[in-house]
DNA sequence: TCTGGGGTCCTAGGACCC
DNA sequence: TCTGGGGTCCTAGGACCC
């Protein structure tokens, strides 16, 4: 056996470099922004119908309370200690993330934005102009500051995983003072890390995952990168090949600078009063329609499949529970708020029985397509169709302009009594000319 | 009394086809 | 005694993310 002789190619590629960016304790950094007196103080955002936490300051969780916790559950010693706690105000997030985003594109060749509050970006080669890439992090975070009032964390890695592993390093040791590149490091230095973290922190390792790992004598990162993508291939599936490789730094998830259009579309909420009328079900059930069918037309898709689900309280022990959910293939994809509110209207008399008390419905498009590759009907009414295109468009202007349902369905009712609770609603200070701050 | 609302991807198993 | 094999599509369910 001869040993084979590979010719030795070099090409001067630089090794990629991500960082993943996020705003520490998005929403309730947010209100603080806006009314300084909250800064420093314990303070929980809670979400629909004020229901379970969301999201907690720094003080919220050294006091203890927890992700995703029920409100009602927090321990009143915690709001005698000066808890407090905000309804979730979506608009004024939106447009901050927008601002933080806008900012963040700037710094960056490429940039994908992950969630409401954090985003990738690829640094890849941008050393030469920036020098460390740390140090480009600390800039990113003090430009943030100075130009939002909020606070990042970055995290440098030479590949998604890393980059988000290094961004949890950033966080929890302040020394670092909110930028942290992994890769920077020596692999000395990097063994210092690695077996000090839980095998949880890792992203794309749940809950469930973490106990099947822990039964194989996975328990910190460390033991997870030197595991072996094959052995976890074996026992799990390729999304966990791919962490492994990806904490081996091995790239396997690229930027996704333009998102995909969603593959289904879901609108759903809980009822802020008990629901036991079909006239009320059928108001939250065009409502939450409405709202789909808008997403829909916003990305420029047709429905091929509509589903409307109803379902009682799961959490209420001694009522009878009810959970229904039927779904319909749709007999041409469309867009219509109208065709599918018929449809919708149609399903809930079946899906419906009295004596219940509701808590919930939901409304679902799937089967999604693109609206520019629609197959016209051999017997279609194009002059129909078209006036109808012009109605749903006009309706979207209107909500654009003035509000959000300001035009909508008259089955959708006027006072939706039902609607979700919201006690604490802070302004929307950026969004709304009645609400904006003044200067005394 | 009060327990969120979105999304994605993967796998297994069955139906069906040639 | 002998009873194919490979492929696709669909659905339900499970896991994860924020």
């Amino acid at each position: 056996m001869s040993t084979p002789i590979t010719p030795s190619i070099s090409v001067h590629r630089p090794q990629t470099r991500f960082a993943l960016v996020d705003v520490n304790n998005f929403y309730c950094s947010c209100e603080a922004v806006f009314n300084p007196k909250l800064a420093g103080t314990p303070l929980v955002v809670l979400s629909n119908n004020d229901g379970c936490v969301v999201a907690r300051s720094a003080e919220a969780k050294l006091l203890g309370v927890k992700m995703g916790q029920p409100w009602h559950q927090v321990p009143p010693e915690f709001k005698q200690q000066g808890l407090r706690a905000l309804s979730s105000n979506y608009s004024l997030y939106a447009d901050m993330s927008h601002r933080v985003m806008t900012i963040l594109g700037a710094m960056a060749p490429r940039q994908e934005v992950y969630s409401i509050d954090e985003c990738f970006l690829d640094l890849t080669g941008m050393e030469r102009l920036t020098g460390s890439l740390r140090d480009h992090g600390l800039h990113i975070r003090h430009r943030i500051q100075q130009w939002t009032g909020l606070t990042v964390c970055v995290g440098i890695g030479s590949t998604k995983t890393r980059a988000k592993l290094a961004n949890h390093i950033a966080k929890k040791n302040p020394e670092w003072a909110g930028s942290f590149d992994l890769d920077a490091l020596s692999m000395e230095d990097q063994t210092h890390w690695l077996p000090r973290i839980a095998v949880s922190e890792v992203w794309g390792v749940g809950g469930r995952l973490t106990e099947q790992l822990r039964a194989m004598g996975i328990h910190t990162v460390q033991d997870l990168k030197d595991a072996g993508a094959k052995c976890i291939r074996a026992r799990f599936s390729v999304v966990m090949e791919r962490t492994v490789k990806e904490l081996n730094g091995i790239s396997c998830l690229d930027l996704e600078e333009l998102s995909p259009p969603k593959q289904q579309i879901l609108s759903s909420r809980s009822f802020g009063r008990h629901v036991t009328t079909e006239a009320d079900l059928r108001e939250a059930v065009l409502t939450y329609l409405s709202r789909a069918c808008e997403k829909l037309r916003a990305q420029q898709s047709l429905a091929g499949v509509l589903q409307v689900g109803i379902r009682t309280n799961p959490f209420k022990d001694g009522i009878p529970q009810y959970n229904k959910a039927t779904s319909c293939k749709l007999p041409e994809a469309t867009d219509d708020t109208l065709v599918l509110g018929q449809y919708a209207s149609k399903m809930l008399s079946a899906l419906y029985k009295p004596g219940y008390i509701y808590q919930k419905a939901s409304i679902m498009l799937t089967d999604l397509s693109p609206k520019a590759a629609r197959q016209i009907t051999l017997f279609e009414d194009t002059a129909a169709r078209e006036k109808r295109e012009r109605l749903n468009s006009a309706m979207d202007q209107v909500n654009r302009k003035f509000g959000r349902r300001s035009l909508s369905l008259a089955g959708s009712g006027i006072e939706k009594t039902w609607s979700m609770k919201r006690g604490n609603l802070s302004a929307a200070y950026t969004t709304d000319w009645r609400a904006l701050p003044t200067v005394q």
